[in-house]
DNA sequence: AACGCGGGGTC
DNA sequence: GACCCAGCGTT
């Protein structure tokens, strides 16, 4: 099934010996973290759903906790959704968790609990892509799948000349199929995790460490000088701007009015304060637009604070501006009052955990 | 194939 | 600012 690419890619490349010399500066030189203690393949498949474009700093902390709340596949089934986005709030991309816990049920009904150890069962579950479908193959049960991130085609790039643009899909193909022909059978794991390992603390993005690199004798780029030019990645467009007032709304008893927001797109399932949106709204209408919404009346205070959130693909242009309740009742079937404690029981994006700062 | 989807660290 | 991080689902 090799095809005449990599054939031709591999040609000259001794496979044999950067095996070796990659999977021995592993078993030597690779971190300890709490999800490499043993290799429940729970625990792999959690923490590399955590990974997902995340850094291992900041996955560590949200890692232990989640282990400790939801110690098992069972565990996270039963569990109410609102709790496994509290436990993910602050990690970002939340529909990764909502995902997991779908897959997870999955696997407790259809499975009896135990996670697939095959392509198309692993392949098939909501938010295991070809990516952590490769990688709890090879590091939960040591079988020869690839598992392409970032971090392998900026190295393999780099080692094999590669000038292929890494943000086009077909791209990381091109990378499995050289995977499939220069993974170790012996030691697929080892062989995943040191590729990764390695771009995570020596071959990174900006300044490789290349003197310290085990494969140095190996990488091409490195051997024509060319290894800050690879891998080639065709930039992002930038985001759009959109601004919003976002309004605290207090009742006679010091309670807040909150919403859940839709159960799709940006920021589902997750709570924040009410926000109209100043590109549909003018600013003077606010009072109409919150009774419209809300069903109530509120007189309006002044704006107390602003701020910009950055997301991957929008930025947020934020006005906060308080009021008071004076009569009606709340309407909008997604909101509620309530109290600064419950405020913290739900989930919240960090940029309503901004403004919520105000008034804890 | 392109786009939507978070948040934070680094340079 | 721009880049990029152990990517995936939807269109």
């Amino acid at each position: 099934m090799k095809n005449e690419q990599t054939v031709k890619i591999l040609e000259g490349f001794d496979k044999q010996q950067f095996q070796q010399d990659l999977i021995h500066w592993f078993k030597q030189e690779q971190r300890e973290l709490p999800w490499r203690q043993d290799q429940d393949p729970y625990k792999v498949w959690v923490s590399e759903i955590m990974l997902q474009q995340t850094r291992v700093d900041t996955v560590i902390p949200y890692f232990n906790h989640f282990m400790e709340k939801f110690p098992t596949p069972n565990a996270l089934a039963e569990a109410d959704e609102q709790d496994v986005l509290k436990a993910w709030e602050g990690l970002g991309y939340y529909s990764r968790a909502r995902n997991l816990q779908t897959a997870v049920r999955e696997v407790v009904h259809s499975y009896d609990s135990k996670v697939p150890d095959n392509e198309k069962e692993l392949g098939a579950l909501k938010g295991v892509g070809p990516y952590t479908r490769g990688a709890i193959l090879s590091i939960a049960y040591n079988i020869p799948s690839p598992a392409v991130d970032g971090n392998v085609m900026r190295v393999l790039s780099r080692i094999l000349m590669i000038e292929d643009d890494i943000a086009k899909p077909a791209t990381r193909k091109i990378f499995e199929s050289i995977i499939r022909e220069t993974i170790s059978e012996e030691n697929p794991s080892a062989f995943n995790q040191g590729l990764m390992e390695l771009g995570a603390i020596v071959c990174t993005p900006k300044n490789p460490s290349c003197m310290l690199c085990p494969v140095q004798e190996h990488c091409r780029a490195f051997h024509e000088g060319k290894e800050k030019e690879l891998p080639i990645k065709s930039s992002q467009k930038k985001q759009k701007r959109v601004p919003y007032i976002v309004v605290l709304v207090q009742d006679g008893m010091g309670r807040y009015v909150v919403q859940k927001r839709s159960d799709e797109g940006l920021l589902a399932n997750m709570w924040q304060f009410p926000m109209m949106p100043l590109h549909e709204y003018d600013r003077n209408k606010i009072q109409q637009w919150f009774h419209h919404e809300y069903g109530i009346d509120v007189a309006f205070g002044t704006t107390m604070d602003t701020l910009k959130h950055t997301f991957s693909h929008v930025i947020w242009d934020l006005e906060v501006v308080t009021g008071v309740a004076q009569n009606g009742t709340l309407e909008h079937e997604d909101a509620r009052f309530v109290t600064k404690e419950e405020l913290q029981q739900l989930p919240f994006p960090v940029s309503h955990q901004k403004i919520m700062k105000h008034i804890l």
